[in-house]
DNA sequence: CTGATCTGGTGACTGCAGTCACCGTTCTGC
DNA sequence: GCAGAACGGTGACTGCAGTCACCAGATCAG
């Protein structure tokens, strides 16, 4: 069955009628809860999610240490799946969902033809490449300048406008997990950055001052 | 002046001759020494460059500690001027020649036109991007479990395939640069690899067992 | 030849973060 | 209400790597 056309439309701006309706015969949406796999490091991929509603965090594991890597957020797509989808070789990276999220799932083989076809969704995966290296060598500096405080710091920065809310409701662990470290750092590092007058530690959540 | 075509084309495997006139027409070849800076972070970019022979080194810089990202080599291009070139946004990265090289330099306005035209070239920017990705993602998981031996021994084995040498001549003080780290530490972790049997550092250069 | 520079080898120290052990509080299910 | 889990706070210890100081051999320039 047939996508509704005038449903996806709203969030894919700039597609043109054409493209629309290839996606809505081709292509299906997926409704997901908050903390559902998407995509597991060694898997081959035929779907390639476009993140219509929702949010979805991207990291990498080594050994049960985990390394958040960047957000997709919505009309943007995954470029891991992208690229594993293309040249059908297993993915590197996790893929879940942080938020409850639609997903238009589009099968990678016609995805190859439709880049050439289609200059808009050629844009469209170029744009996210640029935005995923970018976000990634920032991830490289943060790592190699070491220094957790600055770390942490970012990202709460970077969680509390990409949530949209001041205060943040984070156990100590999760945040660990996200900056591949131990829950003990965490919890001595939040103290310091309080201290330093940063942030605040309620009831409610940790608060960016 | 334009271009000989039959001078690029074997450095350009796959391209089509139309393509090839165009690039003749628009494109200019420079020839570089060893050491010379193609791109530096901040800065704009309205040629991009695919090398055809030698060899750049593209690397991050962080309060003066560097960090090696990639090698490009020849048929492969600077992702990082790509797309600072079509976005027209600085660059983030250094790029420096490595061995004496010879560039082929493309406009980024036609560039814009021609992926558009030319699948090729779209396919060729598209590889890049997923080499780079995956070559930052094991940056990032090597910088995340750290250990400067492994980082150090993995290193000197992709240093090793991507020369074609078995005996690399290399400064200590260049390895720290390259790896982010300072001088005695690459000494210390050599030593600590010599006596592991994994390499050995003769006055030729280091060689891995 | 000679002083200067480059290279790398080494010991001592420091600081950060990862680990361990343990404890108190709050929340949850039965 | 109670047992158990989840959460986070803390002190003590450890290990790695970054830093400092210094030295010795090789190489280079004049």
């Amino acid at each position: 069955m047939p996508l509704d056309i005038a449903e996806i439309k709203p969030h894919l701006p700039g597609f043109n009628e054409e493209l629309l309706a290839e996606i809505a015969a081709a292509g299906s949406i997926k409704e997901l809860p908050a903390g559902m796999e998407i995509l597991r490091e060694g898997q081959y991929v035929k779907m390639i999610p476009i993140v219509l509603a929702g949010l979805v965090k991207v990291f990498t594991r080594i050994e049960d240490k985990e390394l958040l890597l960047y957000y997709i957020g919505s009309t943007q797509s995954c470029i891991m799946s992208f690229s594993a989808g293309l040249t059908n070789s297993p993915s590197r990276i996790f893929a879940i969902t942080e938020e409850p999220s639609a997903l238009l799932l589009l099968p990678s083989d016609k995805i190859n033809r439709w880049i050439k076809q289609y200059p808009v969704l050629n844009d469209l995966f170029y744009h996210q490449y640029n935005l995923r290296y970018t976000e990634m060598l920032d991830t490289i500096n943060s790592l190699l300048f070491g220094r957790m405080d600055h770390r942490l710091y970012n990202y709460l920065l970077e969680k509390s406008k990409l949530k949209g809310e001041k205060i943040l409701d984070l156990r100590h662990k999760q945040i660990a997990n996200e900056l591949g470290t131990a829950r003990e750092v965490v919890t001595r590092v939040l103290k310091k950055l309080e201290q330093e007058g940063k942030i605040r530690q309620t009831e409610a959540g940790i608060e960016i001052t």
